[in-house]
RNA sequence: GGGGAAUUAGCUCAGUUGGGAGAGCAUCUCGAUGGCAUCGAGGGGGUCAACGGUUCGAGCCCGUUAUUCUCCA
């Protein structure tokens, strides 16, 4: 059976046969968590309907969400490949239910499609519930008919699920199938026990309880339904395999590299690198399709790690070229039809897999030249062994893999000391421990936020009404007050403030509480919650209601125009660079806009004029821009823009303008371009490879800003008297003719040295059988003096002179030593250390030529004339 | 969040008791050989990432910041 059948299968039976609502997969890029770097569970996306902070739009849901685990306990990348079921990536079926049906449906539902439209053997079944969930096992019992030693009750550890230490919780039951050879003596005591025939197969959550910090169990006022089973799991199953890389989902791909690679795959241990290479290929295609990016921090780093993985085990094939973006296709074909944001994105997933591959060439070239190095010296000293700290650093610091080391050292006939190796690495991640535990403010979780939030009124679920769209002010009631930290946010059942969201930041205004003015200084969303961050310490205990809200238009209209312009921009972008231009992050203030977006290269500054031409145009066309609702399957096959990784509802706002832009979009705008005045690009710059940023002003910062150059202009024009078109090509000429003077000048002055350098030489002081010279010097630069060294050097023998003079009223003394001399051990650095120590600083230099510096210019003359008799001085001579 | 590194010409990089900013490639000019280009001579190109400190003097030492690489959590 085809992975697609059974996804499509499990979809319909609950869609079209049980009335449930089919919710696409979630992007595996969280949305709105900071705290998860990605999407690891099929409930991720419903997560606040059973905290209670949001009210869900459907009582039962069906769908198969995008997974990605690369760390915790049961999932540590570095195993992934090694067994056949670990995987980053992962695909989990799921039905939902939302304080609607309860055990008896999910129960007899799942055993049905398992048996039924699966067909799977009864007699290879297990059930487990929770040790005291009677309910659950007397429904197995019914439903299923399995006899009592196949419906097993287990613990806490196996059948009991929470979300974290507070919080919704209840007990669960899984389905578990047996597929080794002898149906017959089957034995009961290897589930659970992690036994490779006895595999867990589908995990049914009852949500019922709400656990508080003291551990006490609550019952909830509506029950959920969870459920998960793994895509691929199943299909291995179905379809008799005992291993995940063996199905439809994966043996295509694993194909394809024992294809590139030009070695053949085996089910056993030497097949692993094709395993992982398969597995994180799907990671990293989803997440990329999704919005991430590798790069050196959070989670952009762990895709790094996970390509970097697979192109290790891609050496271990001998592929030494990129070749994992070569997969790509093969991967839509195995799963594109599911999702098909792959395809859409493909060109750019595969670009950034390739640039990726390529840098980490880089990384190896790098740590290969630094491993020569260390093996030569190894060599040179007779040793066998490399050190621990040496590999250590080549890792650590450089990226170079501790198995690639050991491969080359071993072609040297060297060794590498591992315990060393692993003593280091070992200290690292205790440092790394213990540092962090005492480093961290702490952050708080939802829940805790939950347990922390003050209700004012009981009404739990009722949330903030956005009214701003053409409001400014508002009549409102206080629904709660929330405290973060050391910040107070207020939370209304209607606003006009707009929370940051969409790239477009908070609004900031005022409100009134009982005649008592009080700042608002962002504006942020948490789920349907719109929260008002106030600037001052505010705890309201008694009813204040109604309270006036007043936004700070200014701020808001400036935001509109940045976000308007933000639209043009994009849509000038898709037609002057083309059509692979995605939005890939939006800021939008009052004061600026910044937009990253997909391209691979500079922009040529000729694209840029035209870009800002269209762009500005479009602002003088005067054209209304016009907000929308609509159903979201019309605006897309209208070709609207949608943000990619972004899950939209059914009911969409888009916005609008002329038949140039259409976009999805939530934020504020201006209701004519017109109103947003000057468009002004003020930088156009490099993210990250394959991402270009520009920012640009608008409104009254565009003019400002064009007044103030205007006014420069203006003013250069009359200082450089010539017409302001003519005043670039001036300052270029005047900036060469400056050249040759400032050249003319040193070809001059050096000559004028030339000439006064026989003026220094002229008296020669006899001292240990050979001259030196002492003078006072005028120069204009240390350089200068440096020549005359230079130019008195050339021209002696057998001397040694001393030139002393004040810079910027510092005294600077210099000293030359002919070679014959310099070989003879007269050292010139030594000489003026005394010198130098003599004015109150020091000096140094070369043996041949050296200078001091010091504080006490008022010296200099007397010094100088004085080292003919100074005895310590002489002896250097 | 913590550690280790890097940042010098358009590119790749060198530059140690702190005392003249360099090489190769690229570019421009001139010349020779002579034709899938090679060689020679010369020139242009640098706020040595930014800021602060120490010092008579900082590319170099110290501190802060930014960016990038890398490992750990």
């Amino acid at each position: 059976m085809k992975s697609t059948t059974i996804r499509k299968q499990f979809i319909d039976y609950f869609q079209q046969e049980l009335n449930h609502e089919f919710v696409p997969s979630a992007p595996v890029i969280p949305q709105n968590d900071p705290t998860l770097l990605f999407i690891n569970a099929g409930m991720n996306q419903f997560k606040s309907y059973f905290l209670g902070e949001s009210e869900p739009k459907f009582k039962r849901a069906v769908n198969s969400q995008k997974c990605i685990r690369v760390s915790g306990k049961h999932n540590d990348l570095e195993e992934v490949g090694k067994d056949n079921y670990h995987h980053t990536f992962f695909e989990m079926l799921g039905n939902w239910s939302f304080g609607d049906y309860y055990k008896p449906e999910a129960i007899e539902w799942a055993w049905k499609l398992l048996t039924e439209i699966y067909g799977i053997d009864k007699n290879r079944l297990y059930a487990t519930v929770y040790k005291n969930d009677d309910e659950s096992y007397d429904l197995w019992k019914k439903i299923s008919g399995l006899p009592k030693n196949r419906i097993l009750r287990y613990g806490e550890k196996d059948n009991f699920w929470d979300m974290g230490a507070i919080g919704p919780c209840g007990p669960c039951s899984e389905i578990h199938y047996y597929r080794g050879d002898d149906v017959k003596n089957q034995d009961p005591t290897k589930v659970n026990a992690d036994d490779p025939n006895y595999i867990e197969l589908w995990n049914l959550v009852f949500i019922q309880y709400n656990r508080d910090k003291n551990n006490k169990l609550t019952p909830l006022p509506k029950k959920h339904v969870d459920t998960g089973a793994g895509l691929e799991r199943l299909a291995a199953t179905l379809n008799n395999k005992l291993s995940n890389y063996e199905t439809d989902l994966f043996s295509p791909i694993i194909d394809k590299i024992a294809d590139i690679s030009k070695v053949k795959y085996n089910k056993n241990k030497s097949g692993i690198p094709h395993r992982v290479i398969a597995d994180h290929l799907r990671m990293l295609a989803f997440s990329i399709g999704d919005g991430a990016f590798p790069s050196n921090e959070g989670r952009g780093y762990v895709l790094r790690r996970v390509l970097r993985r697979a192109a290790r085990f891609g050496i271990k094939l001998n592929v030494h070229e990129p070749f994992i973006y070569k997969l790509v296709p093969t991967l839509i074909d195995t799963i594109g039809e599911a999702f098909p944001e792959i395809i859409n994105r493909q060109k750019h997933i595969q670009q950034v897999i390739k640039s990726e591959e390529k840098s980490f060439g880089l990384t190896l070239d790098k740590g290969l030249e630094i491993f020569e190095d260390i093996a030569n010296k190894v060599k040179k000293n007779n040793n066998k062994i490399i050190q621990g700290a040496d590999v250590f650093k080549l890792y650590d610091t450089f990226g170079f893999p501790v198995d690639l080391t050991n491969m080359l050292a071993e072609e040297k006939q060297l060794k590498i000391n591992m315990n060393s190796f692993n003593n280091l690495m070992k200290k690292q991640k205790e440092m790394a421990r213990s540092k962090s535990k005492f480093g961290t403010v702490k952050t708080l979780t939802l829940e805790e936020t939950l347990e922390m939030t003050e209700k004012i009124e009981s009404k739990k679920t009722q949330n903030s009404k956005f009214i701003g769209y053409n409001n400014f002010t508002s009549e409102s009631n206080l629904l709660k007050q929330i405290q973060l930290d050391k910040d107070f946010y207020l939370v209304f059942d209607q606003t006009p403030f707009y929370p940051e969201s969409g790239g477009q930041a908070g609004d900031k205004g005022e409100i009134i509480i009982s005649g008592k003015k009080y700042f608002i200084i962002d504006t942020q969303k948490r789920n349907d919650d719109i929260l008002h961050k106030i600037k001052s310490k505010l705890k309201i205990s008694q009813n204040i209601n109604p309270v006036k809200l007043i936004v700070d238009k200014e701020n808001r209209l400036g935001s509109a125009r940045n976000h308007t312009a933000t639209h043009l921009l994009q849509a000038a972008l898709r037609e002057v660079l083309g059509d692979h231009v995605h939005q890939s992050g939006s800021f939008v203030s009052s004061k600026y806009l910044r937009f990253d977006f997909t391209h691979y290269e500079k922009i040529k500054e000729k694209d840029l004029d035209k870009i800002l031409n269209l762009v500005n145009q479009k602002i003088i066309k005067n054209i209304p821009v016009e907000p929308k609702t609509e159903k979201y399957k019309n605006a897309i096959q209208n070709g609207v823009i949608a943000l990619f990784g972004e899950k939209y509802s059914d009911n969409v706002r888009s916005i609008k303008v002329g038949d140039f832009s259409y976009e999805l979009c939530g934020g504020t705008h201006v209701k004519y371009t017109g109103e947003i005045g000057p468009f002004i690009i003020k930088s156009e710059s490099g993210v990250a490879s394959g991402i270009r940023r520009i920012e640009a002003i608008t409104g009254k910062r565009s003019i400002d800003s064009l007044l103030k150059y205007n006014k420069i202009l203006t003013e250069l024009s009359y200082i450089m008297d010539s017409p302001i078109s003519k005043i670039a090509s001036k300052v270029e000429n005047v900036f060469k003719h400056r050249r040759t003077l400032k050249k003319t000048i040193n070809r001059l002055r050096k000559k004028l040295i030339g000439y006064s350098v026989d003026e220094y030489i002229k008296s020669p002081i006899k001292i240990n059988g050979h001259n030196l010279y002492l003078n006072i010097v005028e120069v204009n630069s240390i350089d200068e003096l440096k020549n005359i060294g230079d130019k008195v050097r050339e021209k002696l023998k057998s001397s040694v002179a001393i030139f002393g003079t004040v810079l910027n009223s510092t005294p600077q003394v210099l000293c030359i030593v002919t070679d014959d001399l310099v070989k003879e051990g007269i050292n010139a650095g030594k000489i003026v250390g005394m010198i130098g120590k003599k004015l109150g600083g020091g000096g140094g230099g070369r043996p041949h030529m050296a200078i001091a510096g010091g504080k006490k210019p008022e010296l200099l003359e007397k010094i100088i004339s004085s080292i003919k008799e100074d005895n310590n001085i002489k002896k250097l001579l």
